[in-house]
DNA sequence: ACAAGTACTTACCCTAAAGTATGTATTATG
DNA sequence: CATAATACATACTTTAGGGTAAGTACTTGT
């Protein structure tokens, strides 16, 4: 764990925006480039961590497990393993990272209309 | 402009995510802690910059106008500048900005059913 | 004459995040 | 006995983004 520096603006924001700033609010828990695309192919379904790895594949694997474990501690994704050999690990989202599908679904909506040129 | 490393796998992640992922091409354009922030006071209506520095007080200049560059040349916002002095300048969304709506509204309505403990 | 206000710019430094590479446990299978 | 498969872990390096501090231009107010 790396030690916070507090006179960083981004940890002032933090406090700040909890209160006040709802944006900041979700900007905390998925105000990454990696944690939206990951939503997105967890959402699908329960997936096993090697089937989101295919799903995306630029995303390195120490990202990858790094981003589920926190998302994991962040209560947006539920991890269950069976005790198999070799491993049998499924990822899905919990209720709240459900409630994310209007954000998801939002974004992937903007995202056809903008290559297609609807607002140009 | 600081030279693109090629091997990145977030470089790759822009080619593949173009064509196949549609939240990857949104991340390409708002993916980024403050991008969202900005945008959601943005959306509030033309905004002088003093006024979105002033909405956002843990922002810093040079990583403000640093963004809001950005998704100018993004088309997602348009500024206007009367030539007076002190100068006078506004920021509100494009077409395609507004586009987003969606998505910031989703985000906000989410953090607050999270904070009220909906999905507890 | 000096500070204040606006919308920036520029140079430099620092850190958090990302990338690279290699290793681990367990069992089945050839 | 070596290899494959899965789901990670860990040490180390690199880079992009963020932070700090100072400066610019032009005019109004004191």
């Amino acid at each position: 764990m790396a030690a916070i520096k507090p006179s960083s603006t981004i940890q002032e924001n933090k406090q700040y925006a909890l209160e006040l700033c709802p944006v900041t609010y979700v900007m905390e828990k998925i105000g990454n480039y990696w944690k939206p695309i990951i939503l997105f192919h967890v959402a699908k379904g329960p997936l096993r961590y090697s089937e989101i790895k295919r799903a995306i594949p630029a995303i390195t694997e120490k990202v990858l497990i790094q981003h589920l474990k926190q998302l994991e501690a962040d209560g947006l994704v539920i991890r269950e393993s069976k005790p198999v050999v070799p491993p049998h690990v499924t990822y899905r989202l919990s209720a709240s990272g459900k409630g994310l599908y209007p954000v998801i679904e939002a974004m992937a909506a903007w995202a056809f209309e903008e290559r297609a040129g609807r607002f140009a």
